[in-house]
DNA sequence: GCAACTCTTGGTAGCGCTACCATAGCTGGA
DNA sequence: TCCAGCTATGGTAGCGCTACCAAGAGTTGC
């Protein structure tokens, strides 16, 4: 027909023409099939079959005003922690017909904003964001988007539609009272550099060791808040960060008796600054960390940490999100998948200072 | 006009009539602005701005069949080789304009030929494939897929349009080298689940110990080809398996002196085995690695690894990329990125068994 | 038997953009 | 002066799909 060179791949009126009806038919056969009587149904899936047809997803967003893509915004690609998130929301996508645009917002909210900007004209069929930290302008932005948007890998009060995640406050909190109960008093805090989530992590910690009378902000070793730190998200925690900070803690402050690392990678180098100097884990130095990736459990001694339910985080977004789109309810609007305190043989301090008795006192104490 | 909803947001249209031009002219001044006179393309800016234009993808690439999506298919999401490269593929996209679009082929080449068919359907800008193990289905998708194509992380002689990566093979060799002329002599190997590139690393390792007449099969500690392993990208290695795998060679060849992991983490496991089971690294056993992650080097003893470019493999691949889309040349259709053998304090033996004249005498014996 | 209703199907008219062709204006050579 | 050969601009006709409305078929109620 038209003098434009077609792709030459069939169209919907090539398989509406095969099956001897309209095209509209075919349409909705493909996208609402009980609209369509079983007869008909079944000679358009034929000729779809026998044709090869594949719909054009531009045209269709064109028409439609609403595409397939879900919009992933994750604040860094190379830590762990969000290739387990991507993996989950990959692993929940399969079967679903959507695609997926993952945005690198490098912890940038900034960023972030801009980028959503864009990603929202698109028209995604839907918007998955970490975090609560957008700035106001994107939470207004997502709160008009008109498409199911999904907040992960936090928890708060106001979500602007559904949040999956867990209190970073609340495991910051246990795990600093796991050490406090494994009869460690001198626990120090090391961070790289901290966005909102590690920020409550410390939170946490602070609270509870204020609560049992031990905090001492002597005892915290974080990384400056060096540019450079700043605009590469890989550099954000690394292990030779943890590496050096615990160095310098064992020599500013050789009572240190345990060690909380915002993060696992952290933990490894502390680990590995306490090898070094012959200091023994957990006897002299309980270490724990932030995440649970598998090397905490090969550890020698095995390192406690915070398991995080990152892949459930990813894929429950995802499930969240095909069922919104399947015209189902948005459901609970805070989902809290919780974590769990691996406690392994790095904080396992045996014998020492029984921890109930030994709280007691200090709290009389204080 | 139309009676039908629109977005609301202005259109191609809106801007031609306020700059006093055609619609055409609009486009172009938009795509090709060097085919559009001086004083017409400032006043068209101006109403784009003025109006807060923002061209509609969808309709462009319905109408110009092609879309501004360079797919980007990676074999895993979670190790940190593929965060990494897609960290430098996104580092390398920005203020192109251009959109990524992950897909995950979990190491399965019948489930990238599936997924290939797909992308090219969405006639993407681009695609960058990971490798060189494409079906042979795949590969004439992409010789006709009519766009830039680029592989990455490997090398071959022959490949689709362009190649940007490192020889395994060579980069196995050259470690296993540096092993012999640290002065080991019974060099294991410890691989979880191989893929392509695992195996090339693994016969650089085979060559060089056969030329050397060190070569022993009985030294090589491998995961089985668990189910659970294959379909788990996440499970291929992990420092765990590294554990188990060191302390079982340990046991069954107490001879061993030195190993070489297929996989820094792998080799993370493998030293907590040896600490664990008081081994002394380098002196007893010498362990090296493959990746040079930022924990080798923060270790004690540091790690020695071989240091991949995976961020410049992805950078370099969104540019040689941009350039073809710019109308630029393929260039080099082959690009070695090298590599570096990292030598560090968990293969340095000094002092024992003179390394050149060691090998001199067993190459004699041989 | 007929109006009122539901269910299924189809025609038409875009969605917003760009390919293709046409046209107008200009340059330069014969 | 005229026409070929170029460049800058615009008109038209789609790209392949779906929203909207309409109409036909079947069903129910009085």
């Amino acid at each position: 027909m038209g003098r434009r060179r077609a792709t030459g791949r069939p169209t919907i009126a090539d398989v509406a023409a095969r099956a001897g009806v309209g095209a509209i038919t075919v349409s909705r056969a493909l996208r609402q099939p009980d609209k369509v009587s079983p007869a008909l149904r079944k000679s358009i899936e034929e000729a779809v079959r026998e044709l090869g047809y594949v719909p054009d997803l531009n045209a269709r967003a064109l028409a439609s005003r609403r595409t397939d893509v879900v919009a992933v915004l994750v604040p860094s690609l190379t830590q762990n922690i969000f290739s387990d998130v991507l993996r989950g929301i990959y692993d929940g996508v399969e079967d679903s017909g959507l695609r997926i645009e993952i945005t690198n917002t490098r912890y940038n909210n900034a960023l972030e904003e801009a980028q959503l900007t864009t990603i929202l004209r698109h028209q995604p069929a839907a918007v998955i964001v970490s975090g609560t930290e957008q700035t106001a302008v994107s939470r207004a932005m997502l709160e008009r988007a008109g498409c199911p948007v999904v907040q992960i890998m936090d928890l708060t009060d106001d979500p602007i539609q559904k949040i999956i995640g867990f209190s970073h406050e609340r495991a910051g909190r246990e795990m600093t009272q796991h050490l406090i109960d494994a009869g460690y008093r001198r626990i120090g805090f090391l961070a790289g550099w901290m966005n909102l989530r590690s920020r409550q992590r410390f939170d946490g910690y602070r609270c509870a060791l204020e609560e049992a009378g031990l905090y001492d902000p002597d005892l915290i070793g974080e990384v400056g808040n060096d540019e450079a730190v700043k605009t590469d998200d890989h550099l954000f925690s690394t292990a030779m960060m943890g590496h050096e900070l615990m160095l310098a803690m064992l020599e500013r402050r050789p009572d240190v008796d345990a060690i909380f690392c915002n993060n696992d990678v952290l933990a490894l180098g502390a680990l590995f600054a306490c090898n070094a100097r012959g200091v023994p884990v957990p006897d002299r130095v309980g270490i724990a960390g932030f995440n649970d990736f598998d090397y905490m459990e090969a550890a020698f001694p095995a390192m406690s940490s915070v398991r995080i339910h990152r892949w459930r985080c990813g894929y429950e977004a995802m499930m969240a999100v095909r069922d919104q789109l399947n015209g189902g309810e948005i459901g609970e609007p805070i989902v809290d998948l919780g974590f769990e305190i691996m406690k392994r043989a790095s904080t396992d301090r045996r014998g020492e200072l029984p921890a109930v008795r030994d709280r007691t006192i200090l709290q009389t104490l204080s």
